[in-house]
DNA sequence: ATTAACCTTGGTATCGATACCAAATCAAGA
DNA sequence: TCTTGATTTGGTATCGATACCAAGGTTAAT
């Protein structure tokens, strides 16, 4: 910067005005400096700027997964989001283990980002003590906390997970297992499956879930396929599948169809996330659509202009019922 | 860190020492600072380290998309492997946007990261001079290029697609259409199609592509679902479609099965990445499995160490062909 | 012509760590 | 006991920007 400050004729502190608030510079001043800056090929370096202005211009993500493809898509709105205001973005995975949570987050810390976004919302105290202590935005995304720690921006999967199975009964089903949702770490399915089971409390009808809590059980699709053989076999009255997601939706159906079993004749599948297969040309699948990407954009926003967001405190993203084929 | 050194009694340097080789200093310092760590609730600044040490632990990645399962998990694996040796992550998305490549490199090489992870293999002189004056590793992923930057993990996608099309061949096919691939700023899905190309011309037989470079067109399963229309009402004498990813293949066969039409009795139908539904238990899809995270994981380990790397240069993972029901 | 208010500009201290060098301590062998 | 080399420790300068404050220049009103 030094240089650039030389070649141009300028204090150093006017190169740095120039970089940041260029409408207070001198028109003059501002292409010499602009003019110097290209010509020695500077680029600025901001881990000096952020020690000194104490801002970083990054933030800090915790997800559970990058692995799952509406989910990819809040990730997606989030940094572009975040770029086109000049900020960038710290990814890190826990792969749902919750123990990692912390770790991640300390590492996260000592970057000083000057904001976070968390995919879980159930933390360690030691996390919660963290956060407490830096005086930063925190976003928590895709689940909507009764008592968000700061800022909350999502839906209401419980509501979501009821709204489906109220739409199954509705078609005449009277028994509707819930398939999936059991991971430790994934609070998101266990709150669309609380949602289940209070939409059959209510039209007192007997919850039916599988695989329980304590069994292992393989996941997205390999769940769905291993269906016909776990439960339907235990118990073959069932003739609705409500599905934790779009994937494990899609398991059932491809082994519905080897088995020969018609979709929704013999046995109607919902699913969850809205991914791209689900849709018409896909597997034409009643599903709950999330608006994923919107999410992102929304946490962005929250994250680049946190007292706004801060006087909402929950920014609900709604969720759409999407009716296909499959029901 | 000066005030856990005051707790502790010792200089700021010691506990500097602790937290980075905590063997070179004595047991009783080691533990007193350790305490008061803990006691104060320190975490450490690390811009401040990054600016005096000239080295950030951090490293930049620019990919094209994170909206894609296979490439998800190279995220995935690039990410833990980065973490678990203490360093974090930067990520840029361009969403396929080449034009993107150079701002997006330009905001994070000013966060100066010990290196860079770009998945594109085409680039801006302008980014191939930014690269050249940083003196930092640079990998190149998913596309071995000729002529890597520096360092490049990834596979062959022409022989992949070369292999692809000799197996559909193979099985006796000789109208075989390639389908897809012709994004701008999506090299990989070229190259394959090139392959595709080479094969045909090997067995003399003529290439069929769609849709052609000037149509606009969907994507993904979109543009599986068009392909009747579009492509084989054309030329109905087409009896494999080779496709240029697993959504594109899933696409097809969703559409096939809608208009009764017999795979791969009538239309053989292939693959490419291996994404978690082109397995036997949801669309048994033949296609090219791409180890994506092991890519991610070869990658962290050329970033960590990138003097073995740039002994190999070129660090190819492979593929696998595998043959399954659409074929 | 003078004064006040505003705009533009630059000097210097500072952010919180690490690098580099020098001093102090320790262990082992003469 | 003294010397030597290895190990442990701390002081101080430094990384490259921005914050803060003060000074000079300009404009408009009196």
């Amino acid at each position: 910067m030094k240089d650039v400050a030389d070649l141009a004729s300028v204090g150093t502190i006017t190169v740095s005005r120039v970089l940041r608030t260029p409408e207070k510079v001198s028109e003059a001043k501002r292409n010499r400096v602009q003019k110097a800056i290209e010509q020695l090929g500077y680029v600025p370096d901001n881990t000096a700027g952020a020690l000194s202005s104490n801002k970083s211009r990054v933030f800090g993500a915790i997800v559970s997964t990058v692995n799952d493809s509406v989910f990819a898509q809040t990730l997606d709105g989030l940094s572009s989001t975040l770029r086109a205001a000049g900020y960038e973005l710290l990814l890190t995975s826990t792969n749902y283990d919750p123990a990692l949570e912390e770790d991640a987050l300390r590492a996260l810390l000592a970057r000083r980002p000057d904001g976070i976004v968390l995919t879980s919302t159930s933390h360690s105290s030691g996390v919660k003590n963290l956060l407490k202590s830096v005086n930063i935005p925190v976003v928590e995304i895709w689940q909507l906390p009764s008592q968000p720690l700061d800022i909350a921006v999502g839906f209401s999967n419980f509501q979501a997970g009821y709204d489906m199975a109220r739409h199954l009964i509705g078609k005449g089903k009277k028994n509707i297992a819930f398939i999936g949702g059991n991971e430790r770490g994934n609070d998101r399915g266990r709150r669309r499956r609380d949602g289940y089971i209070a939409a059959l409390a209510d039209a007192k009808l007997p919850p039916i879930i599988w695989p329980s809590e304590e069994q292992g059980s393989p996941s997205g699709i390999e769940l769905g396929a291993a269906v016909f053989e776990g439960c339907l076999k235990v118990n073959p009255a069932i003739n609705a599948l409500m599905c934790v997601s779009d994937q494990v939706a899609v398991g059932v159906i491809c082994e519905a169809k080897r088995r020969g079993v018609e979709v929704p004749g013999g046995l109607s599948v919902s699913g969850f996330g809205g991914f791209e297969l689900a849709m018409s040309s896909g597997f034409d699948l009643t599903t709950i659509e999330i608006p994923g990407r919107e999410i992102g954009v929304a946490s962005a926003k929250a994250l680049l202009n946190p007292e706004a967001a801060r006087a909402k405190k929950v920014i609900d993203v709604g969720y759409t019922l999407v009716e296909r084929g499959t029901t």
